[in-house]
DNA sequence: CGACCGATTGACT
DNA sequence: GTCAATCGGTCGG
């Protein structure tokens, strides 16, 4: 079984968070995301995240503030969660100083901790559930963790909701590729992945 | 106001 | 491979 030290339980820092997306994306390959809930501790380590800023014509900051998307115009380390096809929710933290409206998506994770109640959370939507499908793709690791809005506009600096760095952190090779589901504009290698991970979501980034 | 689209998923042919 | 679910944003009338 997965051991409950997998995390110093320190979350990353703030001026973790004040870097350009891209680079807070990168070194966010191979942390932790937990969340607290009710059932007790779960998540597990990152293997896949997406960059976007407001000069990037496929991001929701694009256009400037709205409604929905002003947390995304929060100071780094500020959970951004938006419904996705009136259906999923999905999963971002904030990047740099307030009013940059840059964020990273949290695509997938490598689930370790509270397995069992992860896959109670999908099996209300799914008949089977492998631990790979657990948090593969940003609706299903919301699910799984049980984020929804009620976390939009919370901090990741402290609990219940946190990213912070395993025992013995050492950030992983990874690759990049075309974010997954981009239709606008030229398109930017701004998806990483941890190299050859087998919980990664969407075509497959390395022969 | 209505039509269409999207940083998706799961069931099905 | 196809397609529906479901809702906020955006754009045209």
């Amino acid at each position: 079984m997965p051991s409950l030290k997998m995390s110093n339980l320190r979350p990353l820092p703030l001026s973790f968070f004040l870097r350009p997306a891209a680079q807070v994306a990168r070194d966010l390959l191979g942390r932790t995301l937990l969340n607290e809930t009710p059932l007790g501790l779960c998540g597990g380590v990152i293997v896949e995240t997406e960059a976007y800023d407001q000069s990037d014509p496929a991001s929701h900051s694009a256009q400037g503030k709205t409604e929905r998307n002003q947390m995304m115009f929060e100071m780094g380390g500020t959970a951004y969660v938006y419904r996705s096809y009136g259906v999923h929710w999905c999963f971002n933290v904030t990047t740099g100083k307030k009013e940059n409206g840059a964020a990273v998506l949290i695509r997938a994770i490598e689930p370790i901790i509270g397995i069992e109640q992860m896959r109670t959370r999908r099996l209300q939507t799914m008949r089977d559930c492998s631990n790979r499908d657990l948090a593969r793709g940003p609706g299903r690791l919301c699910q799984a963790l049980q984020i929804d809005d009620s976390y939009n506009g919370h901090t990741l600096l402290s609990p219940p909701l946190m990213l912070s760095s395993p025992v013995g952190f050492k950030r992983p090779q990874y690759v990049t590729t075309p974010r997954i589901g981009i239709t606008k504009a030229t398109e930017t290698p701004w998806r990483f992945c941890v190299y050859k991970s087998t919980f990664l979501s969407g075509p497959k980034p390395q022969s």
